[in-house]
RNA sequence: GCCACUGUAGCUCAGUUGGCCAGAGCAGCUGAUUUGUAAUCAGCGGGUCGGGGGUUCGAAUCCCUCCAGUGGCUCCA
């Protein structure tokens, strides 16, 4: 017998060798249909492997990621069956669950699919469902799995098998398709009720660029028709907050296959928003310490040799602009601290000056493959909101905890609250990887984690995934189709400062070697409104949105008197505009609301004749008659109370 | 860059067994209307069907090629 401890705290005995399912089965009849596989102890079983000794369990349903995962994997599997059925002698390569569905990649030699394919493929894949496979899971030596894939002709399982210890190997069996795989599965194909094969596309196999494309087909399956629907709906409202669609629609920025593509152009209203955010962030930084500085677009050659960033990413830019009697080679600058370590180079530092902080709007150009290029997150030509602080050791703590309470506070007044935070170490079993001392590394990760801490910032430690040159600390947030983007980055750098020789003078009256940080609270301006674009749906915060306010007068005998609010308006400094078509008020309001304009003011008659206007609040609807004044007053006190930065 | 797909008016789209001067809605322009909380009415203008080449009596439609975009792969200082 052995004793089977639930995720209550509560214990069970069995017959050794009892199965997840039996033990589902022994609490309920419902629980039994609804488990998916079962965690055991460290492990995920099968529902129908057999337990050997006392541990503890924790039944799977679709609730549990891992039990999602289980699921999705079974589906890649069946995939993959309807696949060898109907492409037969396609080869497979591997198909793993993701977060959400799974893909599996496959190489369909000389066959080719695509996505007006997906439906026949569908069909299969529920007729095999509907016959309620089991998945038969089968041991065996290294040896018989390679004879078995040698006769099958399939060179990606072999390379698989190759690199397996053997006595681990697996194979998993659902009708007639028998896939190498660990597990676990589903007992059988009875759960799967909603099947969707999303898109197909290349993908190298092991990710090498240099290896055989193969095909990825990415799909998804639900234990219920309405959840497919659902994830359907979730797509359809993602695909109305793309920013390059919202981007269009609000007149914020545009493409030319003329100029170039991943070049984007911005226009008024897109500038409007940008300079807004700018000043916002130049308003903290400015109260936090930071001086603002201007460099070029380019620098020679020997900038960025010096810097290192020509012999690492030299070959992968763009090439060198040369001058036509000298043939002097310049760079067009891939990023802008080479430009700031000389500023800081052109001068004496006293320790008491320090930290010194230049900060700086600065466009920079980096060679993405064409492929990479998307709408405003991927482009060639962008704006970081840089800067450079330099320091001395003692005073990076404090310096990481200035940055994050910048990035706090714009977080904060942009509504993002579900942001991560990422702390990257470097590997200590690999420390030849990284320039610097054990001391000063040692030194700065630990201010970075207590700047954390003290700020109360709740930071996930990855060691390995510094950068060569220092620990960092990076925010990602989701986009509205829950793809991750790095925004914010607070990154400590010894290198530099090395390579230039940047020097202060200590108390001792000794040369000393300043720490470096680089940091961009919103990464870059491009990437940064590509996410706020589609984090609010179009629907910018009213402190920050190009047009604050609408003027509707009812009827052209009342655009005198708009024109009148209007200067009121804007001797307050408040963005507004009066809509004097001649159209009707409901006419107006439409257009008006699909502009996302937070405030209408609609004026007629009984508005000019009581010094008044007539509110109407975005998404809202009428919000009554008031006087102009008031409305002012209303207006700033709410965009204050956001945009003012408290240390 | 690679794989698959897409490209018709400013925008969203219809138009393929190849066949009369290529269509709609919105937007634009002109006029009428003087309008009260999510689309007033009428008229007009607008397209080398992404570019180039080819097949054909005939190409938006078939083929080749280039460009741009979409979804991924790889990379991202």
């Amino acid at each position: 017998m052995i004793e089977i401890t639930l995720p209550d705290g509560s214990s069970r005995t069995f017959q050794k060798g009892v199965t997840a399912h039996e033990i589902a089965l022994s609490i309920s009849e419902g629980l039994a249909r609804k488990v998916l596989s079962a965690k055991v102890d460290d492990d995920i079983y099968d529902l129908n492997m057999p337990i050997h000794k006392n541990a503890h369990v924790k039944l799977l349903t679709w609730e549990d990621a891992e039990g999602k995962a289980t699921f999705w994997h079974s589906s890649a599997h069946i995939m993959a069956e309807a696949i060898e059925i109907l492409y037969p002698g396609t080869k497979f390569g591997i198909g793993p669950d993701i977060e959400n569905g799974f893909y599996y990649d496959i190489d369909l030699g000389e066959n080719v699919i695509s996505s007006d394919d997906f439906p026949a493929i569908e069909n299969k894949i529920m007729d095999l469902v509907r016959q309620g496979q089991n998945f038969e899971r089968s041991e065996i030596s290294k040896k018989e799995a390679l004879k078995y894939y040698n006769e099958k002709q399939d060179p990606y399982k072999i390379e698989l098998i190759n690199e397996l210890e053997d006595g681990t190997i697996s194979l998993y069996k659902t009708g007639g398709f028998v896939d190498l795989c660990r597990g676990p599965h589903l007992m059988d194909t009875t759960p799967i009720k909603a099947f969707k094969l999303l898109n197909v596309a290349g993908a190298y196999w092991r990710g090498d660029e240099n290896r055989k494309q193969l095909t990825r087909i990415y799909g998804i399956s639900f234990p219920k028709k309405k959840d497919l629907d659902a994830y359907l709906v979730f797509l359809e409202e993602a695909k109305k907050r793309d920013h390059r669609k919202i981007g269009k629609e609000l007149q914020l920025f545009t493409f030319s296959s003329t100029v170039g593509s991943g070049l984007p152009l911005w226009l008024p209203k897109g500038t409007e928003l940008r300079l807004n955010l700018e000043n916002f962030l130049k308003q903290a930084q400015k109260a936090s310490g930071y001086v603002q500085v201007m460099t070029p677009h380019i620098g020679l050659k020997e900038l960025f040799t010096v810097s290192g960033h020509y012999e690492k990413y030299g070959q992968d830019s763009f090439r060198p602009i040369s001058t036509p009697a000298e043939g002097e080679e310049f760079l067009l600058k891939p990023m802008n601290c080479p430009h700031h370590c000389e500023i800081f180079k052109s001068q004496q530092h006293s320790y008491k000056d320090l930290p010194v902080r230049y900060a700086e709007f600065g466009t920079v150009y980096r060679y993405e493959q064409s492929g990479e290029l998307h709408g405003l997150t991927r482009v060639r030509g962008f704006t970081q909101d840089d800067a450079h602080i330099f320091c001395r050791p003692d005073q990076l703590k404090d310096e990481f905890k200035g940055v994050i309470d910048i990035i706090f506070h714009i977080f904060k007044a942009l509504e993002f609250e579900n942001f991560e935070a990422q702390i990257s170490l470097r590997d200590t079993e690999n420390k030849e990887k990284y320039i610097g001392t054990d001391e000063n590394w040692e030194r700065s990760e630990k201010a970075i984690i207590e700047a954390c801490q003290e700020k109360g910032l709740k930071a996930t430690v990855v060691k390995g995934e510094a950068a060569f040159y220092g620990p960092k600390l990076d925010f990602m947030v989701k986009d509205a189709i829950g793809r991750k983007w790095q925004l914010g980055t607070i990154q400590v750098d010894y290198n530099l400062p090395e390579r230039f020789e940047l020097e202060y003078v200590g108390s001792d009256n000794q040369k000393h070697r300043p720490v470096m940080i680089h940091r961009a609270p919103f990464g870059s301006m491009e990437r940064f409104v590509a996410v706020l674009i589609e984090h609010c749906a179009g629907k910018f915060p009213l402190w920050l949105t190009p047009e604050q306010v609408a003027i509707l007068p009812i009827s052209e005998k009342f655009v005198d008197y708009s024109k009148k609010v209007l200067s009121l308006l804007q001797n307050s400094d408040i963005r507004a505009y009066i809509d004097d078509r001649n159209e009707k008020t409901g006419r107006k309001i439409r257009d008006t609301e699909l502009k996302r304009v937070p405030y209408m003011l609609i004026v007629g008659l009984k508005e000019e004749e009581t010094e008044t206007v007539s509110v109407r609040k975005q998404g809202a609807g009428d919000a009554g008659q008031m006087p102009i004044n008031k409305f002012i007053e209303t207006l700033k006190t709410e965009i204050n109370t956001l945009i003012k930065f408290n240390k």
